[in-house]
DNA sequence: ATGTAAAAATGATTTTCGTTATATTTGTAA
DNA sequence: TTACAAATATAACGAAAATCATTTTTACAT
């Protein structure tokens, strides 16, 4: 279960995880703390790159625009991720845009600061390219489960994921509180479909919604809502 | 018009073209030329790397097996592209496979032969990066089309973007000769679906097919399909 | 050239999904 | 608390796409 999850987790909250203290004193050095309001950009599509983020506290989406301007969000980020490096060790300007999606408390680097990092401490950048090539794999198989799913197991994965990456260090859940919107745009539907499905899996019990926050009550269901299609 | 291109194009054809005869004598000496046959794999998921290729002559596909074993296919690489520095580089097993569509003409380049170079030629290493992150931003992309588009809307896009891939070194268009089932897992969708559209196609006058080879009459056209779901 | 298997095209039917319209709930400021 | 705007839910309809069944075309070996 947890490698199905991997599947499409970028994990760049273990980045920092195999370096020692004296590598993670070098680290914490050139750190600065900041605080993003709910709703301001971390970086947006185009720009040039200004340092790497690692979130202390909150979650934050990276998206693109599509075609008709509509957002395509293709990874949410939540406690303890980190962001950013991609375009910095590219020498690239952003590839997407990345918006708070909550009162975030982050770790910033600044570019210069992190270039140095990766030059000081060999592991990290072998660390950070792998986690790269890791991130690519996950992309790919978003792309499969857009391509090959219905909207129903898109939603299933997806509810199973997001539950699974707000929740790390929670002992008990707490649900998945986004709006509709962007629910939505990570499954790739409109909101009145989304709407459909959601009651669907409400009628069924798979699911509790309070409020906007989706509580996941039979996982297996969930899980079993891939496999159907499988057997079938 | 080329822009548009590359937000779809991996670009992997130009990572040596900035290399100076010096280093470009340096790649050519531990180049090893292969011949590999029709529908055979250059690599496959989770199998171990052993050196990267840059196709002479012909086509393959990269795919990932999705949740169904349905295979996705999300790049198709022609002449002069180059692969396989992913999983290299990232010191991970390959994350998806490549198929030969066609008989290929290949120059290979040992893992360790690689690794050499990049170590010798620090301005490779950095290009070799620098597209790895161009290509996050291509499956970015990849995934707001899928996501986002019709059916008729990715295939409009998606013959548009073979055909230049397919007839970068030719005069003439040779039109785009796939099998359906290809291109129907190229855009998503069931081998019944995609000739459905392809009738749509044919009848409008925006292609003509011969055996199986689809050749475009009105590109204009097809690139309005796209913007005709922008304006209205 | 001929037969055969594979690939492609076509048609009919059902399911899924997008769209439009409307109602309800929730959050927030007065 | 009330009033209002924003977000969410619901219903009904039509369009798009999946699936199943069948025919036609093409590629290939003999």
């Amino acid at each position: 279960m947890k490698d199905f999850f991997n599947q499409f987790d970028f994990q760049s909250n273990l980045l920092l995880s195999k370096l020692n203290s004296f590598e993670l004193d070098k680290v914490s050095s050139v750190i600065e703390p900041l605080f993003i309001k709910k709703g301001s950009l971390l970086f947006y599509e185009d720009g040039v790159p200004t340092g790497i983020f690692q979130i202390i506290k909150g979650r934050a989406k990276k998206f693109k625009r599509g075609f008709s301007g509509q957002e395509q969000i293709f990874y949410i980020y939540t406690n303890n991720d980190i962001l950013g490096y991609h375009a910095l060790l590219g020498e690239e300007h952003y590839q997407d845009s990345c918006e708070a999606l909550d009162d975030l408390e982050v770790n910033f680097i600044s570019k210069l600061n992190f270039l140095k990092l990766l030059d000081d401490i060999p592991s990290l950048k072998q660390a950070v390219i792998k986690n790269i090539s890791h991130e690519f794999g996950v992309l790919a198989n978003t792309i499969a489960l857009l391509a090959q799913k219905d909207q129903n197991a898109r939603l299933a994965i997806s509810l199973l994921l997001l539950e699974y990456k707000f929740n790390r260090d929670n002992k008990q859940s707490k649900g998945i509180d986004l709006t509709r919107d962007d629910l939505a745009n990570v499954i790739g539907t409109s909101r009145e479909s989304l709407g459909r499905s959601l009651k669907v899996f409400k009628n069924d019990d798979l699911i509790e919604i309070d409020k906007r926050t989706i509580y996941i009550k039979d996982r297996k269901a969930l899980l079993d809502y891939l496999k159907l299609e499988l057997t079938v």
